[in-house]
DNA sequence: AATTAGAGCAACCGCGGGGCG
DNA sequence: GCGCCCCGCGGTTGCTCTAAT
């Protein structure tokens, strides 16, 4: 296994310029994406497959949503990553308009960090509760408890997701179904992608006869920011999210029945910011203990 | 004004899974 | 069953920008 073999040389790495992000667009809409072995070849890029797929997915790719994460956004991730753990991938598929990539860095970068001040300042209010509360607060489950927790919590949160999306104006698509969707439906949007690019470039180019250090990186920047102001113009995730996702019956019950299996609730510091809490009782962390 | 530190994010790297001959 | 190849995922790196000193 290991790495491909373009991968090891003579292949350009670093920032995309927009001549290259035009190349691949204009390869994808001709050909949709996939089969990205012969994307480099097709197209002259001097890109490994593997480079070219991922500017695909994690920039280009038309309907992302960039920059500005919602409340409710923000929320559904730390939820997620609570019963999924770090699978991004999964967890993005709960939140169209984002990538795996964008998730993850949000994650690390902001979500983390909110995580464990709000640890820290509640650890110093009540005491010995977060041992139990570690960084990825899995319960001490079996492996086969575990997985039939996290199906459980799945077809959970896809049906609150299913409900939450129902409430809002705009058309509903399934999380799950998000991938094929945009493979087909939205490849009009890509002119409308590209001409945002060029018009970030363009005042990149203006900026760059000042700066000379300033690179594509930066005019991506301009332009995404100005799309993400765009889609947040669209409307946001219904704050009836707020409500409606992963709401439990009850904070004191520490057992949810799901079909004929019996799932914990793990009532965690996470749930009580999730769901603004304004004051968390201690005793209803030592639930867990 | 110059320097430094920290934050944010795009891109890379390495591994595992699945399909196919 | 085995090995090869491609794709996708998660962790990590490194560059750029911005705020603080």
């Amino acid at each position: 296994m290991g790495r491909l073999p373009c991968c090891d040389k003579g292949v350009k790495k670093g920032p995309w310029t927009p001549e290259e992000d035009l190349l691949l667009v204009s390869y994808i809409q001709q050909h949709g994406p996939g089969n990205w072995k012969t994307v480099p070849t097709s197209t002259g890029l001097l890109r490994c497959s593997k480079s070219c797929r991922l500017r695909w997915t994690n920039y280009l790719r038309p309907g992302i949503k960039r920059g500005n994460f919602t409340d409710q956004e923000e929320k559904l991730i730390v939820h997620l990553q609570e019963i999924l753990g770090n699978r991004w991938a999964t967890i993005a598929s709960y939140l169209p308009e984002r990538t795996d990539n964008d998730v993850k860095n949000y994650w690390n970068t902001h979500l983390k960090k909110k995580l464990m001040k709000k640890l820290q300042t509640l650890n110093q209010e009540g005491g010995a509760v977060t041992a139990a509360l570690s960084s990825t607060s899995q319960p001490a489950l079996s492996k086969g408890q575990w997985e039939r927790r996290v199906q459980a919590d799945i077809h959970m949160a896809k049906r609150a997701l299913d409900e939450a999306l129902a409430l809002q104006d705009k058309p509903t698509v399934s999380p799950m179904t998000m991938t094929t969707a945009t493979a087909t439906a939205t490849y009009a949007s890509n002119a409308e992608n590209i001409s945002r690019l060029l018009q970030g470039w363009m005042k990149n180019k203006s900026n760059s006869a000042k700066t000379t250090g300033s690179n594509y990186s930066t005019s991506t920047d301009a332009s995404s920011s100005s799309a993400a102001t765009v889609a947040a113009s669209k409307g946001d995730l219904s704050p009836a999210m707020d409500c409606s996702l992963f709401k439990l019956d009850s904070p004191e019950t520490d057992q949810l029945n799901h079909g004929d299996i019996k799932i914990p609730i793990l009532t965690s510091l996470f749930e009580s910011w999730l769901f603004e809490e304004q004051s968390m009782e201690v005793g209803q962390f030592e639930l867990i203990l």
